[in-house]
DNA sequence: GAGTTTGAAACT
DNA sequence: CAGTTTCAAACTC
């Protein structure tokens, strides 16, 4: 513990010249005030400095209005932009950015690929070339051409499968090693991935990993959900030890299902909160779930 | 620790 | 949009 994460196990960073108001900041990115376990140089990310902080995020937001939207990315469509209503397909596209990632010399082996650091598979909305994300590979026959194949071709067996359905660290034990490729904790849910959903629309289903403390869903149906929908990119852990205080409890706790209770805050920003070390600002769109577990939510395919 | 590689974020 | 630059982390030695 000496440079890296602090108690809190949050990720600290060491930027020198985005003086922590870009989203190259992790804190930043995370809605988070750096801190003393920071290791930043010109340091703007701190509450003596609120105005700029807000300044620049909303700089940000304005260019992005996902931005700040854990781990969606851009996902939630946005009632204004970007929805993409082509041909017989509606695909929400992020503000910016699209979905996945876009490795083009690591083959998303190693945490250089964003699909890989967050532990999932490539999906095909990634566009990384030569995939061989140990999580699970794009669909590779996407890059031959995607548009002859027809389904009947292939057998689902050998394609969907690897695809999404390999997941990662599982709940880990003390000293016990898994193996990516083939360990993983299942846990379905039949939750609609539906904005109102959290109330328990039977729709459609989506299934989590649960990992060390966060959950994955695991987007098992191809391209209906992007395997990071969840926490892609630290930018999007938010971690539930870190409630602000202003949230707002829906009465959701009810709606829970298993184990799970969800949280999720009505927007509009807060002020960022120092004392409690929760992330200074929540998006709108976030869902927590509460009870060990975090995020997750989403489906992109939600049209 | 210094130096390189990498791809997202920012910028034009 | 695409091309370029900037950036901080991941990685290598
Ligand atoms: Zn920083
Ligand atoms: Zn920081
Ligand atoms: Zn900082
Ligand atoms: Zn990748
Ligand atoms: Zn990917
Ligand atoms: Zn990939």
């Amino acid at each position: 513990m000496s440079s890296t994460s602090s108690n809190d196990g949050r990720k600290r960073c060491k930027c020198k010249k985005s003086k922590c108001l870009k989203l190259y900041c992790e804190c930043f990115a995370t809605g988070f005030y750096c801190d003393a376990s920071c290791s930043c140089h010109e340091c703007f990310n701190n509450p003596d400095y609120e105005d700029i902080v807000e300044e620049s995020r909303q700089l940000i937001a304005s260019r992005n209005p996902n931005a700040f939207s854990s781990k969606i990315h851009g996902l939630i469509e946005s009632p204004t932009s970007n929805n993409v209503e082509d041909g017989d397909q509606v695909k929400p596209v992020a503000g910016k950015h699209r979905w996945g990632c876009n490795c083009k010399k690591s083959m998303c082996q190693k945490k250089y690929c964003e699909c890989n650091q967050a532990k999932v598979g490539c999906s095909d909305e990634c566009r990384c070339q030569g995939c061989k994300n140990a999580y699970g590979k794009k669909a590779d026959y996407n890059v031959y051409n995607k548009m002859q194949l027809v389904d009947s071709e292939f057998s689902p067996n050998e394609f969907n499968n690897p695809h999404n359905l390999t997941p990662l660290t599982p709940f880990q034990h003390n000293g016990h090693q898994y193996d990516p490729l083939t360990s993983g904790t299942y846990i379905s849910s039949s939750e609609s991935a539906n904005s109102d959903m959290m109330l328990g629309t039977p729709n459609q289903n989506f299934d989590m990993v649960t990992f060390d403390q966060q959950a994955y869903p695991n987007a098992s149906m191809n391209q209906f959900t992007p395997p990071y929908a969840t926490n892609f990119h630290a930018r999007h852990l938010h971690s539930v030890m870190n409630i602000p205080p202003m949230m707002d409890l829906p009465s959701s706790s009810t709606a829970s299902e298993s184990c799970f209770s969800m949280i999720s805050w009505p927007g509009s920003s807060m002020t960022p909160v120092t004392a409690f070390s929760g992330p200074t600002v929540m998006n709108t769109n976030d869902i927590f779930y509460t009870g060990g577990v975090v995020p997750c939510l989403i489906s992109p395919g939600n049209k």
